[in-house]
RNA sequence: GGGCGGAUAGCUCAGUUGGGAGAGCGUCGGCCUUACAAGCCGGAUGUCGCAGGUUCAAGCCCUGUUCCGCCCACCA
């Protein structure tokens, strides 16, 4: 039998066995198994990112799933890849560029996207070899990128498809800037902060008269392109001036003061400036009532020469001076504190500023529709259900998509201007000329697609689509997808909406919503906070199975993770367990007999029995838990079995029989102890893959890994009610008598006598047939067991529920000690007894609670009164002994 | 403004149809007992945020409330 090294060393096997699983192609998925098929599609980490807490813990969890259903013997995929991340990337990019001191615009779009891919050559292998380092099980094979060709056209399609039903169209309008990516940004792309900033009141002469109407504004520099004046049509103060006009101060511009019941009274005078080029509300007022349009500022946010005197100055800067020019003027009433969201771009973090062009949107409605409704007829189940919730409010709420990006990185939208008629051409194929006046003088769009645009095709686009390939036929809809709550909407709704556009069906059936994982004072990590944990450093301080098993045992749902290294640290040592536990078995178990485990289950000891249906009580709570989501559950009942029932009992239990070739059991004991390790590793293995395949490999075995073998069926007849509730009693009796050694302080090293009397002839006997048990785990040199014992003259005593223990301690007890010992006990007693009378007392209770409950308290109360008593003459012995 | 989540042992958190309050870490006492000191054995520790209500019975269900966190939203 080939051993294991005295300490388990992380480091040494983990590459060895992922190589190991690659060679045997053990990932990659069939197209001709006949198996149900269960696929999951990776949330496509940023090409050119690093590994992160967020991706550790969604991959982890996802290769925990597909490592299980692997070895339940389904068709699994688990499809990698990784997305173009337009925004993200090309602002690396550009950094990288302004170090060598060129701007983007100095090399031109095609060098630069070259430069792009440069970049994505160099460091996209990067977060890949990461995620191999976690362990993930993904079909390499088949790893797909977002600008990959295939994807490319996916896009393509989908967008040439929607323009054409009407949902993809385009449009002057107002949308969020951020002025230093120069690109509009959907409104999920705007991230608001509360700021402390100001509200200033400004006076609007009215013309031709003396009156003047103060205005409160946050934004006092784009009064410059203000074209009217609101008011509420019901608010008397202002009731009259309805329909004239004011005098812009600076500007000297005459716009007209409207009414509209927007405007709320409440708020500042109840006077609402309104700037349709500067404002998405005001916008809408501004088509509604049919005002001017006037932009004030360039694509760099800063004033332009709409802006008269103030053009070329930044937009904060012209704040204070044109605040200046005000008051210099009379024109600046006062100046309030006052707290608002501020939107800023959630890639750079610039002020959002709101800009009227010409832009591509989504009719999102009609997507939203089927969306919602697939949900609601659960044929997408959504865990946990609360995010479900979340999902309707907004689906029922969404507003068009603008999908348009000024930026160069991503797919070129495939639309075609003629620059002699104006047509706008729609194409799949890259058309050579206007389809309307025959020019070949045509251009295409320079503006790309949102990356979520791409990225919402993912889960048919990666199995081929639009082709109608076999991965597309077995694998969609996929099983579940893994992800965190902070893309539902930016993604997962937007793939509900394409799947069943596209295909007709739901693209997952399942999705897990995980939580995030947050520093300690639960803010998100991220790089500017600084209070990033790496985990490939953690992973290789404390072995990436602890690592997976951590964030397994931390994904509770609905509740963020607080990551914290001591726990981690807890399951390097739980991983230190089942190595050494697995150290005992090999070193012990040398050349054993093999037996039919279905065949011998009655002939078995009490201990087998017990350790058997235990175990295959954790199996049904672990795969019940997983196949729920219930991770932490499932890992919790995983490690509790390991370390408190096989480690700390079967093990112990089994070592008088192991080291006795006599004793009757000691084949079967060798074959159940191999068993029930083997039976565990498999157990564990979607947990930590790499010391389960390490100590497997070492067992005697026929498969060659693992990773392809059968994950733990739980069997009914292995259930043994009477062989748990037996040894329930021989722990309890264990654990009593070594309460009295710690609690007396009786020496580990010194063996002690144990008298046991009995309550009945039944655990007399049962005691009898496991003495071995209490000589090893008591350490007891002699054990008396009977029904008819009499109390030992100087004895500690214990009471159980089937019994007394007595440890005679002549000459060593310390009567005052074994006093205050067994008061605290009858304290206690009772406590529990008072409050197991009162329940019987309930005439209520009594009447109205079931049967079995009240049978069970029943019982209970007995139990208590019978240890009362027994203490309290004991604590009179004691009293009579101690004044002898 | 609307919605969601959290408040349980010193710390971080479990607690799935309501029926004897748990884990890990920490802490205290004792052990290098030949698988494991990254370990073993034992001990201590909780008005389950607050106030009501339903119930024979509430950490769990209902109502209100305080504090913390998050999401959404067009009050300039």
């Amino acid at each position: 039998m080939e051993m294991l090294d005295k300490t388990f060393n992380p480091e040494l096997i983990e590459d060895k066995w992922y190589q190991y699983w690659i060679d045997k192609k053990y990932f990659v998925a069939s197209l001709k198994k006949k198996a149900k098929p269960y696929c999951i599609v990776i949330p496509p980490p940023n090409v050119t990112g690093s590994l992160h807490m967020g991706h550790a813990l969604n991959n982890i969890l996802q290769d925990v799933l597909i490592r299980y259903k692997r070895m339940q013997g389904l068709n699994t995929l688990w499809m990698p890849g990784t997305d173009h991340a337009g925004i993200a990337t090309q602002n690396v990019v550009e950094k990288q560029l302004a170090e060598e001191g060129i701007n983007r615009k100095d090399i031109g779009r095609e060098r630069f996207i070259e430069r792009v891919w440069k970049w994505k050559k160099e460091s996209g292998g990067i977060i890949i070899n990461q995620l191999k380092g976690l362990g993930a099980s993904c079909d390499w094979d088949r790893e797909r990128f977002t600008m990959d060709e295939g994807l490319s056209r996916a896009v393509r399609e989908a967008f040439v498809d929607l323009y054409k039903e009407g949902l993809i169209y385009r449009s002057n309008y107002i949308i969020n800037w951020c002025p230093r990516c120069h690109t509009a940004l959907s409104d999920l792309e705007v991230e608001y902060d509360e700021k402390v900033g100001k509200l200033y009141f400004l006076t609007y002469p009215v013309s031709n008269s003396k009156r003047k109407l103060i205005i409160a504004t946050t934004r006092p520099e784009t009064m410059l392109g203000d074209t009217g004046v609101a008011v509420n049509p019901t608010d008397r103060r202002y009731k009259d001036l309805i329909g004239q006009k004011v005098l812009l101060p600076l500007v000297n511009r005459e716009i007209p003061i409207f009414a509209d019941s927007f405007v709320d009274m409440e708020f500042g005078t109840g006077v609402l400036k309104v700037t349709p080029a500067h404002d998405p509300y005001d916008f809408e007022l501004g088509l509604k009532h049919d005002l001017d349009t006037i932009n004030v500022m360039d694509e760099d946010a800063r004033m332009n020469e709409s802006a008269g005197v103030y053009k070329g100055i930044e937009r904060f800067k012209c704040r204070e001076k044109i605040l200046a020019d005000l008051s210099n003027q009379g024109f600046l009433k006062k100046i309030e504190d006052y707290t608002h969201q501020v939107g800023h771009c959630y890639r750079c973090k610039t002020f959002i500023e709101p800009r009227i062009s010409e832009q591509w949107f989504v009719k999102t409605k009609p997507l939203a529709e089927s969306a919602i409704l697939s949900v609601k007829n659960g044929k997408t189940k959504i865990f946990p259900a609360m995010w479900e919730k979340t999902y309707f409010e907004w689906m029922e709420n969404i507003r068009d998509w603008c999908i348009s990006r000024q930026i160069w990185w991503g797919h070129q939208i495939p639309a075609w201007y003629c620059r002699d008629c104006g047509e706008i051409i729609v194409e799949k194929v890259t058309p050579e000329r206007c389809f309307k006046c025959g020019t070949s003088n045509i251009e295409q769009e320079s503006d790309v697609l949102d990356t979520w645009f791409s990225s919402s095709l993912w889960p048919f686009s990666i199995l081929g689509w639009p082709e109608q390939t076999e991965e597309l036929k077995i694998f969609y809809p996929t099983q579940v997808l893994v992800t965190g709550f902070d893309i539902l909407f930016f993604w997962v709704a937007r793939m509900m909406m394409m799947g069943l556009k596209f295909m007709n069906k739901v693209p997952f059936h399942h999705v897990y919503i995980h939580a995030l994982v947050r520093d300690s004072e639960g803010q998100k990590m991220s790089k500017s906070k600084s209070n990033v944990v790496d985990p490939l450093i953690v992973m290789k301080k404390y072995g990436t199975d602890a690592f997976r098993f951590t964030l397994t045992a931390l994904a509770v749902q609905g509740r963020d993770i607080k990551l914290s290294e001591e726990r981690i640290a807890g399951h390097r040592n739980f991983a230190n367990k089942i190595w050494n536990a697995s150290r005992f078995v090999l070193l012990n178990i040398g050349e054993f007999k093999t037996f039919n485990i279905e065949k011998i289950t009655k002939d078995l000891s009490l201990r087998e029995r017990w350790i058997l249906s235990s175990l295959h009580r954790a199996i049904i709570e672990v795969t019940r838990d997983l196949d729920s989501y219930r991770f932490n559950d499932a890992a919790y009942h995983i490690y509790h079995f390991i370390w408190h029932e096989f480690c700390d009992w079967y093990i112990e239990f089994v070592k008088p029989t192991l080291y006795n070739k006599k004793d009757p059991f000691y084949d079967f004991a060798k074959f159940i102890l191999t068993h029930v390790l083997e039976t565990i590793l498999r157990l564990l293995h979607p947990f930590m893959p790499f010391i389960t395949e390490e100590i497997w490999q070492k067992l005697p075995k026929s498969g060659e890994s693992i990773t392809i073998e059968n994950y733990p069926k739980s069997k009914p007849k292995y259930f043994d009610k009477n062989a748990e509730d037996k040894i329930e009693i021989i722990k309890q009796a264990i654990t009593s008598i070594r309460n009295i050694r710690g609690e007396m302080n009786i020496p580990p090293g010194r063996e002690i006598e144990i008298q046991i009397r009995c309550s009945n002839k039944e655990t007399e006997k049962l005691f009898n047939a496991n003495k071995s048990y209490f000589l090893k785990l008591c350490k007891a040199c002699n054990i008396l067991i009977s029904t008819h014992i009499d109390r030992p003259k100087s004895a500690a005593i214990g009471i159980i529920n089937c019994g007394d223990i007595f440890i005679p301690l002549e000459g060593i007890i310390d009567f005052k000690e074994e006093f205050r010992r067994l008061e605290k006990e009858l304290a206690r007693t009772t406590q529990d007894l008072n409050s197991a009378v009162k329940k019987l007392c309930n005439e209520d209770f009594l009447k109205k609670a079931p049967q079995e409950i009240i049978s069970k308290e029943q019982k209970k109360h007995d139990e208590l009164i019978e240890k009362k008593i027994k203490l309290e003459s004991n604590l009179k012995k004691i009293k009579e002994l101690d004044t002898e």
